[in-house]
DNA sequence: CACTGTGAATTGGTTCACAGCC
DNA sequence: GGCTGTGAACCAATTCACAGTG
């Protein structure tokens, strides 16, 4: 097959295939089958040949997956041989508790510039960054080279704040308010609202039975 | 067409709708078309259309929906009309921010238990809450008919959780950490984990032309 | 005339099943 | 014999297009 327009559904399921050879080279596994990498994101067999197909032939017949190998290609798939500078706009409870989260900078997303509107919050600092104000986006990001941005605000300043960060060359947004951002063609939105999460879940909740 | 097996997907969007509802009728808007509705959330009318079909007829031909009485249809199928008494697992940073978050609250989710495993933590309160050992859960759990669960844990720790919540009558989890659980039919789980997110989105970013 | 509700058409995604290789 | 890679078959979801109604 190899590398036609790649659904996002693909993309997304790489991430995870991602996780799971990590996990498996942790172990020392160093082969690995579509049907055990399955067993462990419960997704199937086919599946996994499928996706995997869409970027070039990585397995063996007859044995599988090198994880060393697949892995590698897997993170240049992905963008993640490099790191990525964050930009971080909003620091409430969350905001405070994202830019805590040891994960991201483990992962080569390094927050290397934080925003609030807020006066009592602009110029302290916070993590060893100082805080500024969202006015001052378009000065910042281009000069940092950021182009990833995570929005922790409330919902009515989320829009205006993103508008700003793309014009700022921000291209990914990772967005904790509870709204559907508007962005033009070539910018790429991740919702991350729990009430949204929960409140889907409990539709089949009132639906068990027995 | 009226309620044959419901995709998941049109579930999930419903949430939406649900939002895009509460935010007309906060700003006293009576009706609205599914155009309208549409534009709002980045789906097409006819999408919305058929989502709202699979329970029933709301609209009126010529008119559009009626904001006020479509939101409480939407509201009943979501479940949302009660309270949700909800437990929370792990106190680091996370399950701190979250426990502060008040929008769960707002929303009719309840949180009314933490657990943790750490000698250090539990006993002492958090929000008004006392913070029991992992091991409390079978006992504390099915006494308050708590059956959505967040865990804001350790991967290591978060299958074993799982499963004891689960025993325990749990059939919703909002899951924080980053792996995949394996439950049991019948019991649904939401993932929520940010490096997922970012790192589908900077497949694109690498891919940018221009 | 504007807008819903819905079959039909289409597009997209997943699973099957097997040829080919180790 | 075990496992990949992939076309073909299948199933699911989205969009079209229009009849029907207030």
């Amino acid at each position: 097959m190899v590398q036609r327009v790649v659904p996002d559904v693909v993309v997304r399921r790489l991430t995870q295939y991602y996780y799971a050879l990590r996990h498996c080279q942790e172990r020392g596994v160093e082969v690995v089958s579509s049907q055990r990498l399955g067993e462990m994101l419960n997704v199937t067999a086919a599946q996994i040949r499928k996706d995997l197909s869409f970027f070039g032939g990585f397995g063996k017949q007859g044995i599988g997956y090198h994880v060393g190998s697949l892995l590698e290609h897997v993170q240049r798939i992905l963008g993640l041989q490099q790191e990525w500078p964050v930009a971080l706009v909003g620091l409430g409870n969350l905001g405070r508790a994202l830019l805590q989260y040891p994960g991201f900078a483990q992962e080569g997303f390094q927050i290397v510039a934080l925003f609030d509107t807020d006066p009592r919050k602009v110029g302290t600092t916070a993590g060893q960054l100082v805080i500024r104000d969202n006015n001052e986006i378009a000065q910042v990001l281009p000069a940092a080279g950021v182009r990833i941005a995570i929005l922790a605000l409330p919902p009515d300043e989320a829009q205006e704040v993103a508008d700003r960060l793309i014009q700022a060359g921000v291209r990914a947004l990772l967005n904790y308010a509870p709204i559907t951002l508007k962005v033009p063609a070539g910018v790429w939105v991740r919702q991350m609202d729990p009430l949204l999460a929960l409140q889907s879940m409990t539709y089949y909740l009132v639906r068990v039975t027995g």
